[in-house]
RNA sequence: GCCCGGGUGGCGGAAUGGCAGACGCAGGGGACUUAAAAUCCCCAGGCCCUAACGGGCCGUGCAGGUUCGAGUCCUGCCCCGGGCACCA
């Protein structure tokens, strides 16, 4: 008897498949078409279960959605510039272009080994130039639309290597090189793209997205962009005619609370309002300008402040109050100032005990307890105002009002809405990314690279080692050329794109991958968008899906697409653990994705993966629980071989059944079968619990062995249809193995054209219902009655059953609850 | 620090507010075998009562609440994981 041979059945079917070109997606507007997409992956170089999870997912949503006979596009490519090739190439000498193409290589062959019903054809890279010129060309519509524009700010720098870092070369404020050298922050002149002039659409749209993306991603989305209202009021400066500090605050009812104004370290006009003050106060200032970039940093350090010696007036009484600049305030959200309310804010709070600065207490709480003196901590709720003027008294929602309205009237303030999203810093001092499409010319400025001379070309050869500054600053055939405006000498812009550039847009070049006229022809776009599945992981929730919308809407105002937001359906799965954390090179606790396949074949690779945990949770990977998958599909298998000689001949039962004429054994296995079918359908459409869904597939096949010998009491024609179903079942999990036993049960062609198998109501309905009986929700025993029986019927029978009786004879029945099929509960008192 | 999520047997997990632990792994017992592997069948949350059949009580991170009924809904807490704008 032949065994079940994974690495043969797979081989056999993906030739199958690469001959018949069974996943290429058509361009065909008279079909339902379903675009589902998996993130685009970065070639790493170690493939292991971890990455083949998203895959898998995606895949058994492409096959059941084909079955359903939709027009599925499936595609993938490779998110091939970035960071870890440069470093690779820092360390290694290895070329960032070879080192990436030989990962695409292995990603690939990986890819193929999993018989991934991916249109292959539609393959892109995003490092190679008929992808990334695409990336210029977008630039600079958006710069010709105002939306990219220059800007200094603050990059991470290593003194030593003379070079900027990213944040993950940070090491624990040190450079990744040499430890002992602490990075310094500098401030540069670098690109940004205007997310920020979208900040109320990428607001609203939510709207749009709800019900189809997971709620916490929506709401960590609104986190993000963090509207937030208030006003902007201005202090004046004491001695400093003219100039005025403008702090933004939500809590403006506050104001009379306030014992400080604070400003950003980087603030403009401290230069002015240290004029002439004392080099201590100069140094410790440029002390603060060097902390750390990044906002868990900031979050967590130690509040610290300068005095500057100046102060300003408050001038709704005229007070004057020290002006700070403190490292807790950041110059690029709201105003890069602050009033300092310590009563009221918890951060103001710190800061004022720690320079002994004044609290004083301008919101009351209910009980009118505060006393600035003893508290412990900031009061933020709101309250009933105090010690305000002309405000004392008001509720703090009265009192924001009433003050707004009066500085307006008075000229120094307005109510003013601010967002906590920035936008979004694109350059890179780096070599392996986009070229950033500029020139700068000595005599015309910043000058755009025209159409016409896209794209512009990374160099190749150029090496690397990490010190310096842009790498490609120093390749003099890349730098030096001509400005496109006055053909005089200039230099190139030497910045790199950001690799969130790539990633914004990419699943649109799907639709039309080898267009070298545009980015991809509207039309073809509108047929296949928006995208209907988009699967990934958690980690992206908030970045590379706001810049993917942004970029969708830029693209929408340029007339290229006719959507507000591109993803209809997200979904993110959860990250494969092996030894409770999550598969890495540098853990050292991959489990190879190939070697998986070679030992158990990749259909039990896959089953296992989504059998093991629901998708959007994280999982463990077991070994021994993959084993488990792989004996279920022998047992499958094996017991299609034993029956398939007997059934290659006879045709399934289908609709033409007649079920009066069927006996208890064939009723019982097409009942199961479709109960399985309607279960199994739910499962993978609609809750996507595709755990549980193979649960149920592992049930039937357990009750078909039980049901065994199977011939004695069922006609071929019945057996046939239900093996069959549980092939098709099977297809969107195991499709090797699934087109095996279609073409075992003496089916020629393949699933190519099959469909999902249609459920049938009447085969699936059950004669008898066990139903519970509860008397005050304790259950006391249990009855199997017919189905469908009446409320009243339900209720006489569980009161007479015997385990049940003594629970309730003899009291009251206050209350009974039924649940038809399923459960009676007696209420009784005393 | 801020934002988001998650805690159910020995383990992975199942359960539209309705029998907690389906299905699988590991474990125990049996069949087959000269033997082992493979395969097939059975048992299996904890504690207690019973010779047994059976039966009782407890149990979904902790403490409360809503409900006839809570793993599921609400409030507060504890622990663990992810994100925080130059990793992708």
């Amino acid at each position: 008897m032949p065994e079940y041979e994974p690495q043969s059945i797979e081989a056999k079917w993906q030739k199958v498949w690469d001959e018949q070109g069974a996943f290429r997606a058509v361009t065909d507007p008279a079909r339902p078409k379903y675009y589902v997409l998996e993130m685009l992956p970065y070639p790493s170089g170690t493939l292991h279960m971890g990455h083949m999870r998203n895959y898998t997912i995606g895949d058994a949503v492409a096959r059941f959605k084909r079955m359903q006979g939709f027009n599925v596009l499936h595609p993938i490519g490779w998110d091939s510039f970035g960071l870890p090739a440069e470093n690779a190439a820092i360390q290694r000498g290895t070329a960032p272009r070879d080192w990436t193409n030989a990962n695409i290589e292995e990603l690939k062959r990986a890819c193929r080994r999993f018989g991934f019903s991916y249109d292959w054809d539609r393959e892109i890279s995003t490092c190679e130039p008929e992808y990334y010129r695409w990336n210029q060309w977008f630039f600079l519509r958006m710069f010709e639309r105002g939306l990219a524009y220059r800007k200094k700010s603050k990059v991470n720098w290593c003194p030593k290597c003379q070079t900027v870092l990213a944040n993950e070369q940070v090491v624990e404020g040190g450079c990744w090189r040499h430890e002992d050298t602490p990075v310094e922050a500098r401030e540069i002149e670098q690109w940004f793209l205007k997310t920020t002039a979208y900040s109320d659409e990428l607001l609203d749209d939510i709207a749009q997205l709800e019900g189809g993306w997971p709620e916490r991603v929506l709401l960590m989305q609104r986190n993000w962009i963090g509207k937030s209202r208030g006003a902007k009021v201005k202090f004046a400066v004491d001695g400093l005619a003219g100039a005025g500090i403008e702090v933004f605050t939500t809590r403006i009812d506050t104001i009379y609370g306030a014992t400080a104004v604070i400003v950003a370290p980087e603030h403009p006009l401290l230069a002015q309002l240290l004029a002439g003050a004392e080099q201590g106060t100069v140094a410790q200032l440029n002390r603060l300008r060097q902390q750390s970039v990044r906002e868990a940093d900031l979050a967590t350090a130690e509040k610290e402040g300068v005095f500057t010696g100046r102060y300003a007036v408050n001038l709704f009484n005229g007070e004057k109050l020290p002006i700070w600049a403190a490292n807790f305030v950041l110059l690029g959200y709201g105003t890069g100032a602050v009033m300092c309310v310590p009563a009221h804010d918890q951060r103001d709070f710190e800061f004022c005990r720690k320079y002994d600065l004044p609290v004083r207490v301008v919101v009351q709480n209910p009980e009118s307890s505060l006393v600035a003196e003893e508290m412990g901590e900031a009061y933020t709720d709101y309250g009933r105002s105090v010690n305000s003027g002309p405000y004392s008294n008001l509720s703090s929602g009265d009192a924001i009002e009433k003050m707004i309205a009066d500085a307006v009237a008075r000229g120094f303030g307005e109510a003013r809405i601010i967002f906590r999203l920035k936008d979004w810093g694109i350059s890179r001092q780096r070599y392996w990314g986009t070229p950033i499409p500029f020139v700068h010319c000595a005599s015309c400025g910043v000058v755009p690279v025209p159409d016409d001379q896209l794209p512009v070309l990374l160099p190749m050869n150029v090496q690397l080692t990490g010190m310096g500054e842009s790498p490609l600053a120093r390749v003099p055939e890349f730098v030096n050329t001509t400005c496109p405006k006055c053909g005089k000498r200039a230099r190139r812009e030497t910045d790199t794109m950001d690799t969130f550039m790539d990633s914004s847009w990419y699943f649109y070049r799907y639709a039309d991958p080898r267009n070298d006229k545009a980015p991809f022809d509207p039309a073809v776009v509108n047929y296949w968008f928006p995208i209907d599945q988009y699967i990934g992981g958690i980690v992206h929730a908030i970045l590379h899906l706001m810049y993917s919308r942004f970029f969708c809407k830029v693209m929408r105002d340029l007339g290229l697409v006719t959507h507000d937001e591109p993803v209809k359906r997200l979904f993110c799965q959860g990250t494969v653990l092996k030894g409770g954390t999550a598969m890495s090179k540098s853990k050292g606790n991959v489990v190879a994705a190939m070697e998986m396949a070679e030992k158990v074949g990749c259909d039990a690779a896959r089953l296992y993966t989504l059998f093991s945990a629901p998708p959007e949770k994280d999982m463990e990977w077991s070994e021994k629980d993959v084993e488990g998958c792989s004996r279920f599909l022998h047992r499958v298998f094996r017991l299609l071989e034993k029956h398939a000689g007997g059934l290659r001949s006879a045709r399934a039962a289908g609709a033409t059944l007649d079920l009066a004429a069927a006996s208890e054994k064939e009723k019982a296995l097409l009942r199961k079968a479709h109960q399985t079918l309607k279960r199994v359908t739910h499962d993978l459409e609609i809750r996507w619990h595709f755990n549980s869904s193979i649960a149920l597939l592992m049930e039937l096949v357990n009750e078909i062995h039980a049901a065994e010998p199977l011939e004695r009491d069922a006609r071929p024609e019945v057996i046939k249809e239900v093996f069959q179903m549980l092939a098709l079942m099977l297809a969107p999990y195991t499709p090797h193995l699934s087109e095996e036993l279609w073409e075992m049960l003496g089916n020629a062609g393949g699933l190519g054209k099959v469909r999902w198998p249609a459920y049938s109501e009447d085969l699936a309905r059950e004669e008898q219902h066990e139903v519970v009986i509860q008397v005050n929700g304790r259950v006391r025993g249990r009855m199997f009655v017919e189905s469908g029986l009446g409320e009243e019927e339900l209720v006489a029978r569980a009161i007479a059953d015997p385990k049940a009786a003594p629970f309730v004879n003899g009291k009251r029945i206050v209350k009974r609850i039924v649940v038809p099929d399923k459960l009676v509960n007696i209420v009784v008192a005393g």
